[in-house]
DNA sequence: TAGGTTAGTGCAAACGTTTGCGCAACGACC
DNA sequence: GGTCGTTGCGCAAACGTTTGCACTAACCTA
């Protein structure tokens, strides 16, 4: 437990001020050649680290080279794969992630902004828990950079990068459309997130596109997670007139849906169809394949990181919005 | 950009020395229930919120009430599960967890282990990158808690807890002798990882108990990732004299060897048996279900940060190992 | 030669905590 | 009434940095 050496040690051996040696790790003012190799010399010698923490403390501004990013779940692939996006740009800049799942919980989601921001952070990631998110508004009048991820804030000027929800929706609908069904079941995000009214606010659109009216009880709302989706399923196959396809709104919710399908022993397409958001690990070898809309998750998480990064340098630049186009990937499944 | 109070506004407006602050937050002390009511009154009103950067930097030992985790990748669900059982007890004990993914390269590896020990993290899990892996033993020797998950270390008596990958591939192998194949395909994991070749001796152990001998043209190893799967698959079902069944060892590697079959059409598990590690989300709803070897990635994670947190708090107790065993569950693909 | 700029370095304060020590007040004990 | 232990609180040092300021020596300009 040997404590590790800091800038008084490196300064000894150095036989220079601390100051000086600070100076010659920072590249901050002027140093001799010679007595900038003595330093470099002595730091090597010692194998000095720098302390982030102090250096934290001493430096309020943007230098902690810390990002954080909170997600509601890690196990949901889709926050995986933009996680993975933002760690990849945060490497590249010597940043590290701090990286927490709130579990669409408020309790949880305010303890890790306090945390966050207790460890000043440089910037903050996430997708608000809902669209006039308290906490989240809070941390932006402290000042911290925020950027929103997948939902949005109501207010506040802020950089975000979202995927367009409706044109993925409304795509996947009017394929099952144009596939000949008329009676399709959505099995909805939460009714409070904007990535689940935009998604039905696109299931809506391509019924009317197409002249159709929908059938309010073929529309149900689950929470995104895998149980959800097969109680939905069920309760829609149940239907004395039941859907012929249906629309799943994310990746888990679709498993749970094949889970009940499979359990009523249902043949893919022929007697049930289905389309599902985000591309999991065996759709494209599921039996049939399945067709899905694959949100850029990776770009969402490496677009965010890259604004946090800017916005960290210049604080004062305007805020700017990405919207990702999601792609409908047509397979077998309808 | 307002700055946060300090421990000194709130001991000017509670009117008592900062200390006596400081030893009413932190319980440590005798304090008057007068001026404590004052204290917590002025704290309050403030919204003050401890700076946990500052205590860090005074108090050298544990307390900084975060942990690292250092994993592969977040895109693996092995270790997602993982990371969220991880992640469950660290908030249940107010911990934040500092999560990064190493990539499998060493310099990535090394650049997290710095950033940790320089954030004065109070404990690190991670999977190590091989069996003698220095950074880690440096880590060790600088006096942090380190606990190993996955793999292990050879040398250094050190907290881990494991999966019993010996008998998970011993017993897949089993069931598929069971069955009646006698060429079975091994889709291996790196030759230099322990989690590789404990699977792979697995394969071997089961073969002699059965008294078939092992066909060194059927087992290849590659690197955990979907496109060796698929590469190796191809390779096996390429040669002359095929195998009847395929042994994928993690997830990644199953879905690519599934799209191999797919690609050459052929049918599982009539034509060419499979058997994975990892549970997928779609695994159990696959057509034909899938048998696989589920590991119980999130209690590893669980049982991982348990152990950390009871090292924090006691650096002289006993290094402990957990070995976790994997449950076979045989669906129809094989 | 005097005055001014510049390069190179040191001094010390500050960031927000924790904590050992000191000290006053008070009650208890012999 | 002196000694002692306890309670409650303040003082100030320390943690490892960064950084404004001051200072010296050298060099330039007129």
């Amino acid at each position: 437990m040997k404590k590790p050496a800091s800038l008084i040690d490196v300064a000894r051996r150095a036989k220079v001020n601390i100051s000086t040696v600070s100076r010659t790790i920072n590249q901050t003012g002027k140093i001799g050649a010679e007595t900038q190799a003595r330093v470099l010399k002595a730091m090597r010698e010692l194998g000095y680290k720098p302390n982030r923490v102090a250096r934290r403390l001493r430096t309020r501004d943007s230098s902690s080279h810390l990002l954080g990013l909170i997600i509601p779940n890690i196990q949901n692939i889709f926050f995986a794969d933009l996680a993975r996006g933002v760690e990849d740009v945060a490497y590249r800049s010597n940043y590290a992630v701090l990286l927490c799942n709130y579990d669409e919980d408020e309790a949880k989601e305010r303890f890790y902004l306090d945390v966050m921001q207790a460890e000043s952070v440089d910037g903050i990631i996430l997708p608000p828990i809902h669209e006039d998110d308290p906490a989240v508004l809070q941390v932006v009048r402290n000042g911290i950079p925020v950027v929103c991820v997948d939902r949005s804030l109501s207010s506040g000027n802020l950089d975000k990068v979202e995927v367009d929800n409706h044109t993925g929706a409304f795509k996947a609908v009017e394929h099952l459309i144009a596939q000949g069904h008329k009676r399709i079941g959505l099995i909805g995000g939460p009714a409070d997130s904007s990535t689940g009214r935009e998604r039905l606010r696109g299931y809506k659109d391509a019924h009317a596109r197409a002249g159709l009216s929908v059938r309010t009880e073929l529309v149900r709302f689950g929470d995104f997670k895998q149980e959800s989706g097969q109680t939905l399923a069920h309760e829609l196959l149940s239907l004395s007139d039941p859907p012929t396809a249906l629309f799943a709104c994310n990746g888990l919710m679709t498993a749970g849906a094949l889970e009940a399908i499979a359990a009523r022993g249902l043949k893919i397409p022929k007697q049930i169809a289905i389309v599902g958001f985000d591309e999991l690990p065996l759709s494209s070898v599921f039996n049939p394949p399945l067709t899905v809309v694959r949100q850029p998750a990776y770009e969402v998480g490496k677009y965010a990181a890259e604004l946090l990064l800017k916005r960290i340098e210049d604080s004062k630049r305007p805020a700017t919005s990405l919207k990702l186009m999601p792609e409908l990937i047509v397979r077998k499944s309808c």
